[in-house]
DNA sequence: AATAAAATCACCCGAAAGTATGAGAGGAAA
DNA sequence: TTTCCTCTCATACTTTCGGGTGATTTTATT
């Protein structure tokens, strides 16, 4: 309770304190120096230099800094082939079957015309067909533009 | 001449000036109040309140302003493919030479060797043997592999 | 200057890829 | 049912690719 009071107004209690002490400065060098002629000068040029002191401590204190807002880039790289979506438009402009499409895709995934075969119990005979098909209907003359081509145009990863 | 002399002291001249125009205030106030009793104490308050003002200026005037340093992340989505950096550690851990990098990518573009070895000047023959040692490096037995390989290893876009 | 690595080219052979053509089975739509 | 499309398979032929070997020239590197 006290120290949460004590916690709010510890800027005006600090100042309080500084006062009482201030008065009590002024009180000493009231009764040393009086005597002296001339002394209110000296007086004045304490009081002078001490509360300037305290402006500037004041200043320091209670002045807001100012934001600077620093924009930091943070580049995020999307995990590759995540975000795959077939291009069924395409797809279906190229008048491609599915069969076709999944001839394709193993084709670029380096797998040989044989491999495939065997990937999808088909013959050689029948994948060289299917892939004759495929270049003609995507207009290229070899599989590695086929692969190209395919994945420009979104249809495989 | 002036001028320039006025500007680059232009605060310990403004600070002299106010001190010039304290000096006289001090004088009048001295003259007005000196015929109370406690004027003292009311004199020594003024001086208190403008050399804070003063001092509270000062560090206005001379202290650096304070920085509060807000970081704001901004989330950037690259343009896909347009952030392809090569993976020159792969390529130097596969003993790839330059030469052999540009047939690989130009095999990626779907070229043949006829056409890579005119698009580089060199003879078919030429491309052959760089397209062997592309596939030997690489531990592949097919262009098609090759690519697709490359493209994991972040040696082509 | 000597050595090593890279780049160039050639020839041969076999494997793979691609072209052309034909044809049968099955499913979907007219 | 007929027609059309897809998928399947086959044969024959041409082109391209890939492996192996060897050689010359250029370019670093030491």
């Amino acid at each position: 309770m006290i120290s949460k009071l004590f916690a709010k107004n510890k800027t005006n209690l600090l100042y309080g304190a500084l006062l009482g002490v201030l008065v009590f400065l002024l009180n000493w060098l009231e009764l040393r120096f009086v005597i002296f002629e001339h002394s209110f000068e000296i007086y004045a040029g304490v009081i002078a230099i001490i509360f300037t002191c305290l402006g500037i401590w004041l200043a320091m204190k209670l002045t807001k800094p100012k934001i600077e807002t620093v924009v930091v880039e943070k580049h995020i790289y999307p995990d590759p082939g995540a975000d795959f979506v077939l291009n069924e438009k395409e797809l279906a402009s190229l008048g491609m079957s599915k069969r076709e499409l999944e001839v394709l895709q193993l084709m670029a995934q380096g797998l040989s015309n044989e491999e495939i075969g065997s990937r999808l119990f088909v013959s050689l005979n029948t994948i060289k067909t299917h892939s004759s098909k495929i270049f003609e209907k995507m207009d290229v003359q070899r599989r590695t533009q086929a692969i190209e081509k395919a994945k420009r145009l979104g249809l495989i990863p």
